[in-house]
DNA sequence: GATTTTGATATGTGATCACACTTGCTTTGA
DNA sequence: TCAAAGCAAGTGTGATCACATATCAAAATC
């Protein structure tokens, strides 16, 4: 019967109605907890609890302890022996760990990439380019998270290309991982000042229109390094002043 | 009171007794789950259910439910548009994608292992090769279990050994995507008779104990390509009778 | 006889409850 | 005054229930 039915709808609604989907209420709380800490809106260290958050998202604690579950196996989250959970601190060696892993990564995929994004894929990430710089150009200081938002979405666009269903996966992981740190990076660019973050990103986007592996996975190498080598060093610092 | 209690416990029984631990349910099924897994004890497309699991391990739903979403999360299991889950069926783009992922991570794994291992790493790794040899004269042919888990533990003694936490659980859950897919890759073994298997580990370690990274990393990649490439040749004879 | 309808069973999801453990504060005793 | 004991609030874990949906086979209709 319900085969009769999509087939019925088929013939009079499919040019009116899209579908409508069925997204459990876990995959919302799920989806929200990445967008926080991808855009860093958790401290490093914060600890969370499973009524709070349910409280906040105004849910029960059931879709919220089995996101975090979920978010804990794949290390954006940190089960504490108390069995507390938080989200995991930064130290000097977690940040060069993570930064290898995504120079590793991420510069593959790019490389693979490179060679796969179309003429299409290509308009797809000017045209971001294009948007970023318009929100770049109000200087309204306050958008930061809609160029980390458009920044993500930049990478993921190439990261697409890349037409592996095991390493995008796994970049999510690891951009899941760093946002935290890239807070907080975030915020030591805010202090150290404007740098030409746009560089970079034309530089990858001229060396994938020109299908050139090589100079795409150095450019994005140089883009994903910059912001850890500011918390990098602002971490030192801040240890030496203890 | 607690710390009273256990500086006494100290006093008196710290000779005598271990930390009893406090595992949970939920982290023994999620265990018992990776360990079929990776042993490839499911088949590919195969379906679970979570009551179905529960009365297997004599559990009630609730902590198989958590644990399936967090083997779904790192892609070990998939979720169906139905909602429910299944082991992920094997295809060539698949297996390619994987060998590509574990070349790579695997690779930098090892390459820097190779610097990092002591001659305690070393020995380790030798003593899990002359077990290895043990279970292989006696050639039972029914301890391929057995196998399974000493190159497990082979290969992932070596992979501490590189020192990073991020690197680690993302080889981890490569050998959770590759399980199913190594068990019909064994199977094709025992058909096909038998392989030099051994004659890979040693090169390896030997390549560790004279510190070159590049000869580790060059016959890894032999070894972890070798079962990828039997089950390739095998998925492609099959497409082609039919 | 083939197709559709219908109903029973099974399954995932979310909510709620009970219990054990932790944590922080108050009270008690020296 | 200070440390130890005890109490109370908070938190994670597991079990159970209710409900919506999916699945499959039997029955009804053309």
């Amino acid at each position: 019967m319900h085969k009769a039915a999509a087939e019925r709808s088929n013939d009079v609604f499919a040019a009116q109605l899209a579908p409508v989907g069925r997204e459990t209420v876990q995959d919302r709380v799920y989806s929200e907890l990445r967008r926080a800490l991808i855009g860093g809106l958790f401290e490093p260290s914060q600890v969370l609890t499973i009524r709070g958050l349910a409280d906040a998202l105004v849910t029960s604690t059931m879709p919220v302890r089995e996101a975090l579950g979920r978010l804990i196996t794949e290390k954006a989250l940190e089960a504490l022996p108390n069995r507390s959970v938080r989200v995991p601190p930064i130290t000097l060696e977690r940040i060069d760990d993570l930064l290898r892993a995504r120079i590793l990564i991420e510069g593959e995929a790019i490389s693979l990439a490179a060679t796969r994004i179309g003429p299409r894929g290509i308009a797809t990430v000017e045209a971001l380019l294009r948007e970023w710089d318009q929100v770049r150009a109000l200087k309204h200081k306050k958008d930061i998270d809609r160029e980390v938002t458009l920044n993500q979405s930049f990478h993921f666009e190439i990261y697409r290309a890349c037409g592996s269903a095991v390493l995008i996966p796994m970049i999510e992981s690891l951009w899941l991982q760093s946002g935290p740190c890239i807070r907080v990076a975030i915020y030591a660019f805010s202090e150290a000042g404007e740098v030409d973050t746009a560089h970079y990103h034309r530089s990858i986007v001229a060396a994938l229109a020109a299908q050139n592996a090589q100079a795409a996975r150095v450019a994005l190498v140089a883009d994903i390094s910059r912001p850890f080598a500011f918390l990098r060093e602002k971490l030192q610092s801040k240890a030496r002043t203890e």
